[in-house]
DNA sequence: TTAAACTTTCAATAATTATTGAAAGTTTAT
DNA sequence: ATAAACTTTCAATAATTATTGAAAGTTTAA
């Protein structure tokens, strides 16, 4: 495998793993695409590389810049625009946990508050969906917490937590 | 909110939610009604709870069966087949988490390695690719082993895990 | 066996989501 | 002020993914 296959492998790769992470193909092709730069790109650059539209590159870059994961680089000189993602991994994972949890599992945790605080009518049905939406509602509060204090570590979490747990 | 209310919000909240594990609507919304059901549902009562179409509901059982979240129960002097959901939250966090791991995050760990693993011809960008590539890999690898561990401890780690690392 | 009760399969269709491309908008240089 | 260089917006379209429903398949009881 040389240089441009993997390349292309990568790209491709982590574009379908996007889905994992909560973001569309092509906004995963382009931060990949970014994350393997030795400079930063111009929209035209990463539309040539990707063979993706204008407006496509365009509205993905801004989501990523939303997201915080990417940044607009002044270049001078140059009229037009350039772009970089953040190239430490640390970071990166910090950022997407922070982001993920606040689009998308804060919203899940209130509703499971709600539901489980319905009043207790003494019918099996009611205890039933109140114990298991308030059991659902403590995992996912407890695990949403464990990720971001986990990734939130400044010093290097990986090694470090991994040989305190799981040992 | 009453039951009734509280039972249709749940359920069609952590059927929005599928996608965040993985999974399609239907598939997470006939869980989330075994999860509160007080009993095993037949086929014929999960298609009118959730008004999908049979096709839909078999084949959708059947994907949460291959997943190990859903068993098939036999009633004594029923004909048709009942279903039931792990009704432990641990457990079934334990379950989806090795499932995600083996289905998507197993792969992609593979792809990274492959792609780090490129001949270094010295070249600015190969070293970039190469360097970019394995950061990712580390990360995801130990990240995966991570949550498995995690995961896997069988008393419930949720809040001892917590108390040791959050405080 | 046969037939009723039930489940699975899968081609057709619907619903959802992503992508395009061109017009409108913005910025910068002169 | 004007125009060139560039970016954004968004209605139209394409691609993908989910859902239906009816025919085919399977199991069970008599």
């Amino acid at each position: 495998m040389n240089y441009d296959e993997a390349k292309i492998k990568f790209v491709s790769t982590w574009g379908s793993l996007g889905s994992l992470w909560g973001i569309n193909k092509a906004m995963a092709q382009i931060q990949a695409l970014l994350f393997i730069s030795t400079k930063p790109l111009s929209m035209e650059e990463v539309m040539a590389e990707l063979k993706i539209s204008r407006g496509n590159t365009s509205m993905n870059l801004r989501q990523l810049i939303d997201w915080g994961i990417v940044t607009k680089e002044i270049i001078p000189g140059e009229r037009k625009e350039f772009f970089t993602t953040e190239k430490d991994v640390q970071e990166l994972a910090r950022t997407i946990a922070k982001e993920r949890s606040r689009r998308e599992i804060q919203p899940v945790i209130k509703v499971l508050k709600d539901v489980s605080s319905i009043k207790d009518d003494g019918t099996k049905k009611t205890r039933e969906l109140i114990k298991q939406t308030k059991a659902l509602h403590d995992l996912t509060e407890t695990a949403d917490d464990m990720i971001n204090k986990l990734v939130n570590q400044k010093q290097n979490w990986i090694t470090k937590s991994l040989l305190k747990l799981i040992k």
